[in-house]
DNA sequence: CAAGTCTCTGAATCATGCA
DNA sequence: GTGCATGATTCAGAGACTT
């Protein structure tokens, strides 16, 4: 929670929407400052003078002689820009999500690549109710693409809660293909005429599962393109801070009201299937300290096929082998690498339980010690 | 029949294999002479080091030099000569397939883009069994993508067949996200060693629907990355004409044999029959994402013996215990599994009632949107 | 023989904490 | 930053093998 004070304290554009273009409204962050970026860009081309060049210059808006190949390159400079000023804002190991559709995806992937940005995943938003496609020329536009990157690609570091996602998922690891309806009944925002406020409004449920994904409770989102603030609203709820750059007045007062009225889960709700990497390390000699076993005992793999001996120094050896649980455990099978904590087992009433009822045993104890 | 007699009669290269390089095979053949080009090529997947399973069994990853390049810009100059080469090939009327990931999808449909093609679609093919990610350190990658294009933007006379695949779709439009597995067993291709011929041979399921749809009996269809040839194979049985390059005599040899047993069905027999489907699998969290349950909730065992709180992210906790519905209810009732989907139970309207119900309001929900 | 169990494998950009 | 030891990690389907 240090993280979440610091931010508190620091930063008076947390949990704000920022009022203009987002390339130069981001200028006013600090570098290295959000966890994560979700960005819905326009997938229009024709976008009568909002795009600009990285260097803040105004793209002809190409209206009349409309010309494919320049206005490929207009829509082209216009994600340079934003996706440049995404990544200076972004932290070391932050991650970015992109959502859009095929008239814009391909050129906004290989832009990220070609800027250094690393893809982690493409991941498919399949609509159970898409628009249908009324001339019949085409298959019905069925689904959304979006590309997961991490800053760099040498960033190992990224936020990915792997054991969460599986643990909602029937205990299956998540796929890259996601079923979601699209957003209308009364998550749709209207407007006073009754008319939707924003046309390309996205589920929560989207944003939820990415920001579940890949972010922790306290985390900084930016949302570039924020529009009636999908991403804000998910973000509070689920305990993240948001930023949120929007040029249009309407959009911005949409999306204020509306996180307004958002709830915050509470603690004991947010938190989050841990991962197992995260919990303490329990040197394999604490067990000997604590007496759970004792030296000169014997360990059998599952099937009692391979036999080691404990020694006193928390060492193990088979045979000839002599080194530490994993090491034995590799050397008596013949592999470069083992989980000894898996692999070798002790007699407990007769039938062989794997050591790391024991290492669960010594976590539960140090636990209960605040340790 | 009069396209499909004067195919035969001109052309030596019809339904033959053209050995060397695509860009300078292709040169040999006449312009505006191809419908449909499906293309399979290299991935540019930079792989480095090696992948172990967790039961540190190696993952036989595709490391053949074809599909090593130098950089992007080396694979967008290869990605730039082989379109064009197909572009001159193609009819005017004609269409163009690519298929790839994420590693070069983006690249190739900006490229095409910029090259004057017109994306129709972009299609994913979910698979049934992708390999899992044995790290947990992003989603499984469960997908590929295909963009479909025509030769110009103004192109109005391609060739989509669509009454065809709605009559085999139960009369629904087919969507862009198409379900298929991986090909493996008696379809997938081994050598006299047992082992694999082609590291990436695609299922004739797939081929199948992209020439059902988008091509005409007595249409050529050119694959300039021929492989073991299963365009070729199912054009042949579809009654299309092929033509393919392909660099590699011991591919060449394999697709020419393989070609050679394929025999053409008649058009009375091509309809597929479609299966009825086992019932679709629903992720608790589905009922978090559908509203049905809320974060914070408590859930019980039939006689309120048990008690458990919902999690954001899907995941239950019981006191110390944490994890799926099924792992959950396994823990409190200290056995070793359980089906968490009647196990637990909500109250509704004063009454307790299994979690199951929710699940049959999601899948009839899914069954009106025809997913 | 039937049913259950084990083994193998597929386009993969697949660690991390501590000394 | 580097080096090293620790120890985390898989789903579906085909086919072989066992009881």
């Amino acid at each position: 929670m240090a993280r979440l004070q610091k931010a508190e304290q620091g930063s008076v554009w947390l949990d704000t929407i920022l009022k203009g273009d987002c390339v130069a409204e981001l200028e006013k962050l600090p570098s290295a400052s959000v966890d994560v970026v979700f960005a819905d860009p326009p997938y229009n081309l024709q976008l009568e003078g909002r795009l600009t060049r990285p260097d803040q210059s105004e793209v002809d808006a190409v209206t009349d002689d409309w010309d494919k190949f320049q206005s490929f390159a207009a829509y082209d400079d216009f994600t340079r820009a934003w996706l440049l000023a995404c990544r200076r804002v972004l932290k070391r190991d932050g991650t970015l999500w992109v959502i859009g559709s095929y008239h814009n995806i391909f050129r906004v992937g290989a832009i990220l690549q070609d800027l250094g940005f690393w893809v982690l995943n493409d991941i498919v938003w399949r609509k159970t109710n898409p628009m249908p496609n009324f001339r019949g020329r085409r298959f019905q536009n069925a689904h959304e693409t979006m590309i997961w990157a991490s800053r760099d690609a040498d960033a190992k570091r990224y936020t990915f809660n792997y054991d969460a996602l599986k643990a909602g998922n029937d205990d299956l690891q998540m796929r890259s293909d996601w079923l979601f309806p699209i957003c209308t009944g009364g998550e749709r925002l209207k407007g006073m005429d009754g008319r939707k406020v924003h046309p390309t409004q996205k589920p929560e449920a989207l944003l939820q599962r990415v920001l579940t994904a890949s972010s922790k409770p306290g985390d900084v989102v930016l949302d570039p393109f924020f529009g009636t603030g999908t991403t804000g609203a998910v973000a509070k709820r689920l305990g993240r801070h948001f930023v949120g750059v929007e040029r249009e007045t309407a959009y911005i007062e949409a999306a204020e009201a509306r996180i307004a009225a958002v709830e915050r889960t509470p603690d004991s709700a947010l938190e989050m299937t841990s991962s197992k990497r995260a919990l303490p390390r329990v040197p394999f000699n604490t067990l000997l300290d604590a007496g759970l076993i004792a030296p000169g005992a014997k360990l059998m793999d599952a099937r009692a096929r391979h036999e080691a001996e404990v020694r006193a120094d928390g060492s193990l050896r088979a045979g000839s082998h002599t080194g530490s649980i994993h090491r034995v455990g590799a050397l008596v099978q013949g592999l470069d690498a083992c989980n000894g904590w898996t692999f070798w087992h002790v007699e407990q009433q007769g039938a062989l339980a794997p050591i790391d009822t024991l290492r669960q045993v010594v976590r539960r104890d140090m636990e209960a010690a605040g340790v």
